[in-house]
DNA sequence: CGACCGATTGACT
DNA sequence: GTCAATCGGTCGG
C-alpha cells in the first residue's frame, strides 16, 4: 500500500524546521528532477547538515556573496561547484536569516536508469550503485548544476517530493560528516541503515 | 591582484 | 592505500 501523497511536493513547513531536525527527516523523501521530456526520481539516503555561524565546517561560518542563499527561507536550493570540478546540491532550511543547509550526498535511482548512466557518463556494465553514491555523482546524474543555484524546490523543474516511508531512530545512522577539515568531531551526517547506496560502507 | 584551498572524484600503486 | 585534476570563493597585501 501506498502513501498518501506519494511524488507529491514535501508542504512548504517541511523545509522550515531546523537543521538538525529536518536532516535525517530527508531521508526517504525523494528528489524529482525534470529534465527535457523525461522525469527523474532518486529516493534520499545520505545527508549531512551544516549550520550556521556557530558551524565552522559550513559555509555559512561568515555571511559571504556565496553563501547568503543559506540565509533564505527554507526550501530555497543551495549549489556550488566544489574542488572545481563537481557541483553539490543543498537544501536550505530554517527561517529566513537561518544560516543552515543539509547537504545531499547520495540517493537510490528510482524508474529507468538509462538517463542516469547517460549523464554521468557511465558504461551500462557499470553497477548501478556507481551512479549516485556521492554527492557530485548524485548532481551529475540528476543534470543538477549552477543554473539551479538560488531556484526554490517545488517551483520549477526540480523539487522534494514524498516517499514511500519515512525512517524511524532505530533505521537511521548517525556519525560524522566526510570532507571537512573543521568541526570533525560533529555527528551531523545521517544516512539510512544498511542502504546500498551509500557513499561509503558503514563502519 | 596573487595565493591558497576546498562539503570530490577517478585513476593508479 | 596515494594523488592529481581543476577553478571559483575568499582573503591578505
Amino acid at each position: 500500500m501506498k502513501s498518501p501523497g506519494l511524488n507529491s511536493p514535501v508542504p512548504d513547513a517541511f523545509f522550515l524546521q531546523p537543521c538538525l531536525e529536518l536532516a535525517p527527516q530527508l531521508l526517504g523523501k525523494r528528489l524529482w528532477r525534470r529534465q527535457g521530456k523525461v522525469e527523474l526520481l532518486a529516493e534520499i539516503v545520505e545527508v549531512e547538515a551544516y549550520l550556521g555561524e556557530r558551524d565552522p565546517a559550513s559555509h555559512a561560518f561568515r555571511k559571504t556573496e556565496r553563501s547568503s542563499v543559506m540565509f533564505e527561507r527554507g526550501g530555497a536550493c543551495y549549489v556550488y561547484l566544489s574542488y572545481g570540478m563537481n557541483y553539490c546540491m543543498n537544501v536550505v532550511t530554517g527561517k529566513e536569516g537561518v544560516g543552515e543547509a543539509v547537504l545531499i550526498r547520495a540517493a537510490a535511482p528510482i524508474g529507468a536508469l538509462d538517463r542516469f548512466y547517460k549523464n554521468r557518463g557511465l558504461d551500462r556494465s557499470k553497477p548501478a550503485r556507481l551512479l549516485m553514491n556521492g554527492p557530485g555523482k548524485l548532481t551529475q546524474a540528476l543534470g543538477i548544476d549552477l543554473k539551479f543555484n538560488r531556484t526554490r524546490y517545488g517551483e520549477g523543474d526540480l523539487a522534494i517530493v514524498e516517499g514511500e516511508r519515512s525512517y524511524s531512530k532505530a533505521d537511521i545512522g548517525r556519525g560524522r560528516r566526510i570532507g571537512i577539515s573543521k568541526a570533525t568531531e560533529w555527528d551531523y551526517r545521517f544516512w539510512v541503515k544498511g542502504s546500498p547506496w551509500l557513499s561509503r560502507k558503514e563502519t
